[in-house]
RNA sequence: GGGCGAUUAGCUCAGUUGGCUAGAGCGCCUGCUUUACACGCAGGAUGUCGGGGGUUCGAGUCCCUCAUCGCCCACCA
């Protein structure tokens, strides 16, 4: 602390650093974000969006964080039993391959070499770091979260909820085995769901290649010509496939092309005339031929696979398109989703052949290519068939690949068994809420959660879910996702998640009927539930299978706990093999709203050491009983389908009611060019880099100034330059050796973003957008520091509010205002519109007006009790209102006016509260508005302003005082005689007459504020105060011509509003009055 | 290809149902060590609201169209 803080405690810069720890082991300390079920029926409950175990948070997170945060303490202060739900997510695929990733960088070992156990071991170690990480940086940004209800999905009360709700599904059905065509990683050797791929334009090749066909007839071709991308999926085509009337969908064609024609724009007009000749000429060209092989399929003939030698079939499907290629296609179940449509339709007459084994390499079935890679086979495929004269040509084409998320390898559409949950509707429908109060029924899982958006809704409890800040447009995103319906694939071939419960084998004949009896015997527990199944996904009860003599694969599913211990191992020595694949990250994290809470048992629930009870305590109800359904989610865009549509689903089947009633979705924060913020692109920053040089709450302030509407924010990244320490920004530098090095402008040396290369020096990356928090606080900082020394002393004795000074009662005015402005953005879900009125409350009206104000009288004896009494109130409300934005400042200030200042009020004491995040939200009473008085303030400012205004053209240092005289007659004349003393002390004026004839002498400079007049004498430079004045009128006049331009059009005066009209002729009057007065003070200068 | 969104001051963004004399913060310019704060105070300049058309008494706001940029989804033999 300097010299200067003798007689206060507080320096004169605010230092972050130094208080943000100690506040946050206080809150800590004193348990003020534990929520524990009371008598309290109101609730907010805010279930945190999980971030990945994967590794540290970055400024997306922080958004996500501080929106949270800034909800629940608004409404803990409101008064709400206010929980808010932390954890993270164990994140299958991500986190497996970052761990996978690293043992082959450090050891060099894949997953094979270690094994299932000893990898899930070191993911758990990972795990362990990362969560650690993850809390400090959360605590770090002030998040007020439950820490002693923390989750992780894996931990066993997520665990066990995720085998009820799995064993649940299963019995009703809703989850079913079957074989699909699904995305394949071949490095991860698991399937990946279609959001878990990017599609990448690479330059590849088009493959003509020519099947020969099988005994031609006369004037039959010799070869059909197909062509493909991925030469290698030839060795298991099945099948080649011409449209089945080529005529009559060229035709089609080329009337929709003529009119387009017709309808075409100039610009639009040869693109269309190009398409039409290229179509007609195709008709000449290629219909005869496909004509021909259509017929050639009808009749059942063949073609020859080249290098196989297979006979496969000419079939007829509308797959084949006749405007494009050869007009052939060839159908490769197995590989290729499309084709796979088309033997969903020819399943009699074609096979699905795999030739992939699960790591990319060829199987027995690709014949001499088995073992090789499937690139090094497509060379090899390519080489054999030009050596066989059967490659027709190669064409050099842009092609769009599947590339996973996560291994960033191509994608291989692959046929496996999987395990799927049925969203379509189903017979009878769904049971919500099964064995609860709030029973009822769904068409199917995505119309039920359709329907709890914009249905007709007939939940037990008739909650609906809105979207916030636009409902329609998030809505509709979400609605346009499940109304596809698709079935949802929870199965990974992963080892690190929760496995699947399911014990699994083939069976038929007598071994079928032994296993059958024998599972008889666990027919009669609720915690086992077996069905058969031919592999379409179709459950068929064991007692409906005697008789059947195929074989057919039991699926038996255990719901854990007991059933596991007792059951296992029969069901393994029945010949029954556990299931090893894992589910989705999305099914756990979808139940978190409820596993967390204890669901489906809180008594029973595991806990961690030192974490609050689940269950009943003190007669009071469980957590699961109170804090479900929660209040809101809080996430960004990209969620809405992954995990809020999954999370409602979850809620309704599990529990028949919906998780939230609103989610509000917040912008995302990109670069400054506009690019996605991530660690892995190298313009990711870390919200504590930004703490460690800002502050917490500067960070927190600058976050929800962000947060406008739905609407992306650039905050454009610097790298502070490990050489020289100055800031550089990224979008504006040069890269160096690599994508992820930048030259240094001062220096000229290399530096790294990502902190990986290892002769390189790493930058912190951080951005000076978060400055303006910085500033605020400081502000802040200063304002309550002026206070402090000037509270010394403070005493609380009730006052009438008419008695106050005016200034006294225009602040508490204004407060009252400010409150309710505030709340009502905060109930918009605008956090930027929220923040701006406490900013200008606070920075506008608080410090620039009324602490300026107020000062003269803290130096008298006589009026500084009362003034002190007031200011104590003030800043007692600032404290309160911007506590949810700028948690550490406004808690430490807390301490210190609770010091000074224990009794605090104006006509009442105020609600104490020994923690400013547990103190009551301000609520003023309405008496505390006074219109009029704020009138007269507003007049006051204009006339304090055209003053100083004149002060700054006519050069009058500030400390120079002036008089001034003032022409003004009426309210306005008796107004301003009361606020004399304000005007003098915040115009540094020393004396005013204010008379309804004042007359401006020749050396006096004037301005015009409505309709008062101000001179001040003794400054007046005539040529200077005539350009001023000319330019004033030209303003007022450029105004009152359009006023009267407006006024004078019939068409305004007849179709406007009357209100707006009204308005209207009040400004011409008073922007004439002002041009009057203008020109005669113009004409008294000439004069 | 389909859908959604954006384009407003040098930068980052506001601008509710059309009534606007288009705002804020940062930056910029001028002047101030006014003892709470230079992370500050006072004052100031800055815009064909992406282009073009239309509806209307009136358009940043509604409609059409073009351009550019994002995001999501689908598809490509």
């Amino acid at each position: 602390m300097s010299e200067k803080d003798s007689g206060n405690e507080l320096s004169t810069q605010y230092d972050p650093g130094a208080i943000e720890r100690p506040v946050y082991d206080r809150w800590l300390d004193r348990q003020a974000f534990n929520a524990t079920p009371d008598e309290r029926d109101q609730l907010y409950v805010v279930m945190m969006p999980l971030p990945n175990v994967t590794g540290a948070l970055h400024m997306g997170h922080a958004m996500d964080n501080v929106m949270q945060d800034l909800l629940i303490r608004w409404h803990r202060m409101q008064g709400d039993n206010s929980l808010w739900m932390a954890g993270t997510d164990h994140a299958g695929i991500a986190t497996q391959s970052v761990v996978e990733t690293r043992l082959f960088e450090l050891e060099g070992k894949t997953r094979l070499d270690v094994g299932r156990e000893a990898l899930v071991e070191k993911i758990w170690e990972w795990k362990d770091q990362f969560q650690k990480r993850i809390v400090t940086q959360q605590q770090a940004m002030g998040c007020s979260c439950d820490w002693d209800r923390q989750r992780f999905t894996m931990d066993e009360v997520c665990a066990r909820a995720v085998r009820h709700t799995f064993f649940h599904m299963f019995a009703d059905k809703l989850i079913y085995r079957g074989n699909r065509l699904v995305n394949w990683d071949c490095h991860l050797q698991t399937a990946v769901a279609d959001d878990e791929i990017e599609h990448r334009k690479v330059a590849g090749h088009f493959w003509h290649l020519k099947y020969p066909v099988i005994d031609p007839e006369d004037g039959e071709p010799e070869f059909v010509i197909v062509a493909t991308t991925r030469p290698e999926t030839m060795l298991g085509d099945t099948a080649v496939a011409v449209h089945p009337d080529p005529a009559g969908r060229l035709d089609d064609l080329i009337a929709a092309a003529r009119e387009k024609l017709a309808k075409a724009t100039d610009k639009e007009r040869s693109g269309a005339e190009e398409d039409l000749q290229r179509l007609e000429e195709r008709k000449r060209t290629h219909l005869a031929p496909l004509e021909q092989l259509a017929a050639m399929a009808r009749a059942g003939r063949q073609v020859k696979l080249p290098l196989q030698c297979r006979p496969i079939p000419l079939i007829l499907d509308e797959w084949a398109k006749p405007e494009l290629g050869s007009g052939c296609v060839k159908i490769t179940p197995g590989h290729d989703p499309n084709d796979y449509e088309v033997w969903g339709r020819h399943s009699e007459a074609i096979e699905i052949i795999n030739i992939l084994n699960t790591d990319g390499t060829l199987n027995e079935n690709a014949g001499n290519y088995q073992g090789d890679d499937r690139f090094a086979a497509r060379k090899r495929v390519v080489a054999d068939l030009d050596e066989r004269g059967l490659l027709d040509r190669i064409e050099d084409r842009e092609i769009e690949i599947g590339h996973s998320d996560r291994s960033k390898t191509p994608i291989e559409p692959y046929i496996s068994k999987q395990w799927f949950v049925r969203m379509s509707d189903v017979d009878g429908g769904v049971l919500c809420g099964r064995g609860t109060d709030k029973e009822f029924r769904i068409p199917g899982l995505a119309q039920g959660a359709i329907d709890a958006v914009a249905g007709d809704w007939k939940s037990a409890t008739g909650r609906k879910l809105t979207f916030h800040p636009d409902a329609t447009r998030y809505g509709n995103t979400y609605i346009n996702w499940l109304a596809e319906k698709r079935d949802w694939c929870i199965s990974r071939q992963l080892w690190w998640g929760h496995q699947i419960p399911i014990w699994h084998g083939t069976f038929g004949g007598d071994s079928l009927t032994q296993l059958i009896t024998a599972l008889d015997a666990f027919s009669d527990r609720d915690d086992f539930c077996v069905w058969a199944t031919h592999g379409d996904g179709e459950a068929i009860a064991l007692a409906d299978l005697s008789g059947s003599t195929q074989d057919v694969e039991i699926l038996a599913c255990l719901r854990g706990g007991t059933a596991e211990e007792d059951l296992a191992a029969k069901l393994e020595a029945l010949g029954l093999a556990r299931d090893p694949d894992v589910l989705d990250t999305w099914f756990s994290s979808g139940l978190w709203p409820h596993s967390t809470l204890g669901w489906p048992d809180p008594p029973t629930a595991a806990l961690e050491p030192g974490q609050s009870p689940l269950g009943s305590v003190d007669g009071k109800p469980s957590a699961l009983d109170y804090y479900y359904p929660g209040s809101c989610l809080v996430t960004g865009r990209d969620i809405i389908t992954l995990w809020v549509a999954r999370m409602v689903i979850m809620g309704l089947y599990n529990l028949g009611d919906l998780p939230f009633t609103d989610c509000f979705i917040h912008a995302n924060i990109l670069d400054g060019k506009g690019e996605k913020m991530s660690k892995s692109k190298g313009n990711g920053i870390d919200p504590v880099d930004i703490i460690e040089r800002y502050g917490a709450d500067a960070m927190r302030y600058v976050i929800c100034e962000l947060q406008t509407g739905s609407q992306d924010v650039r905050v454009p990244v610097q790298a502070i330059s490990p050489f020289t320490g100055d800031l550089i920004d990224l979008a504006k530098t040069k890269h160096g050796s690599t994508k992820f090095t930048y030259i240094c402008p001062h220096s000229q040396k290399e530096f790294d973003v990502l902190g990986t290369m290892p002769d390189v020096p790493a930058a912190k990356l951080i951005s000076d957008r978060f400055e303006v928090g910085r500033a605020f606080c400081n502000k802040l900082w200063n304002a309550a520091r002026f206070a402090m020394i000037n509270l010394e002393n403070v005493t609380y004795s009730a006052q009438e509010l008419q008695t106050l000074p005016s200034e006294d009662r225009w602040i508490l005015s204004r407060l009252a205002h400010a409150c309710r402005d505030l709340d009502e953005q905060l109930e918009r879900y605008n956090p930027a519109a929220a923040i701006a009125v406490a900013r200008e409350f606070f920075w506008n009206e608080v410090c620039d007006w009324y602490l300026e104000l107020v000062k003269p009288r803290m130096k008298d004896a006589g009026q500084a009790q009362l003034a002190r009494q007031v200011l104590a109130v003030t800043l007692d409300q600032v404290l309160r209102l911007l506590h949810p934005f700028v948690p550490f400042i406004t808690e430490a200030l807390w301490e210190k006016l609770c010091e000074q200042a224990p009794v605090r009020g104006i006509d009442s004491e105020l609600p104490a509260s020994e923690l400013v995040v547990n103190a009551a939200w301000p609520a003023p009473p309405a008496n505390w508005i006074d219109e009029s008085l704020e009138r007269e303030f507003d007049l006051l400012q204009d006339l304090v302003r055209a003053i100083r205004d004149i002060r700054a053209k006519y050069g009058v240092a500030p400390r120079d005082s002036i008089n001034v005289d003032i022409r003004a007659a009426g309210d306005s004349a008796r107004v301003l005689e009361l606020l004399t003393p304000l005007i003098q002390t915040a115009a540094n004026v020393d004396s005013i007459t204010i008379a309804a004839d004042a007359q401006r002498t020749k050396d006096s400079a004037s301005a015009i504020v409505g309709e008062v007049e101000v001179f001040v004498p003794g400054v007046v430079d005539l040529e200077k105060e005539k350009v001023r004045l000319t330019k004033s009128l030209e303003k007022v006049t450029k105004g009152a011509d359009g006023a009267r331009k407006k006024l004078g059009n019939q068409g305004f005066l007849a179709n406007a509003q009357p209100d707006v009209v009204a308005r209207e002729k009040e400004r011409l009057g008073e922007l004439e009055a002002e041009q009057q007065k203008l020109q005669q003070l113009l004409e008294e200068l000439d004069g």
